[in-house]
DNA sequence: ATGTTATGTAAGTATTCGCTTACAAAACTA
DNA sequence: TAGTTTTGTAAGCGAATACTTACATAACAT
């Protein structure tokens, strides 16, 4: 339904202007010139960043007469804390199955150098 | 010379390709042509995402012999999580210190309308 | 030594990105 | 009615991406 997923949630993240633009209207939603005014690129620039950003389903639009609410929709960032789940315990130092898993291959990597 | 390139993680995690291959030696370090075994793509291509990881510190090489073993440092990924943490209850529906934000906005802006 | 392996890097290319200006279509206001 | 506001979208452009092939270099094997 609702243009599920056309794109990449984690392409429409990389750009700094849009991550901004969703900590923007996290906060509370606002209609597109008030979004273009928060930021130094011309108001196009905001639209096609926001249609990116409703193509992969982080916003949705409200429509009031002539003015468009956005609003963020921040399900698709599960994706996103899905991979970086079990990644976490990696940089966090948190020891838990993979590091034991990586421990050991790093023995058995070890125990298979020779020595001369 | 400290990683000269300081390059975005967000970017870097943009594509699919990269984040394979962090998926993939984050469970085993590997030297660069495994790691091109598992991809369709060519070793060059490979070798220029490995230098993208590189370049944003979240992946290390260590040399031996000929070989360069990739090894993640996943440190970086800290960014993105502390960027997704504070969205996190937003889309998650646990009420917690964004929307005791919201509430106060929405509580302060009842007072002035009721309270004189 | 010769050859093989593991790799970096240059050059070229097609595509995508992020932005601009210009224009058009609705929806309000007077 | 006419004019203003809010917005989408097309066209164009420079820069960045993600590849490729071709070649270069260093470490190993024979």
């Amino acid at each position: 339904m609702t243009v599920a997923a056309r794109r990449d949630v984690f392409q429409a993240i990389a750009d700094p202007t849009r991550r901004n633009i969703i900590g923007l209207i996290a906060k509370k939603p606002m209609n597109l010139n008030s979004i273009a005014g928060e930021f130094d690129i011309s108001r196009p620039a905001i639209s096609q960043h926001i249609k990116i950003l409703t193509e992969c389903g982080l916003v949705i639009i409200r429509q009031e007469g002539r003015e468009r609410y956005c609003e963020v929709q921040l399900e698709p960032l599960g994706a996103v804390a899905d991979w970086l789940e079990p990644l976490r315990e990696l940089w966090e130092h948190r020891f838990g199955k993979l590091d034991h898993l990586l421990g050991n291959m790093h023995a058995s990597y070890k125990n298979k150098k020779k020595k001369k």
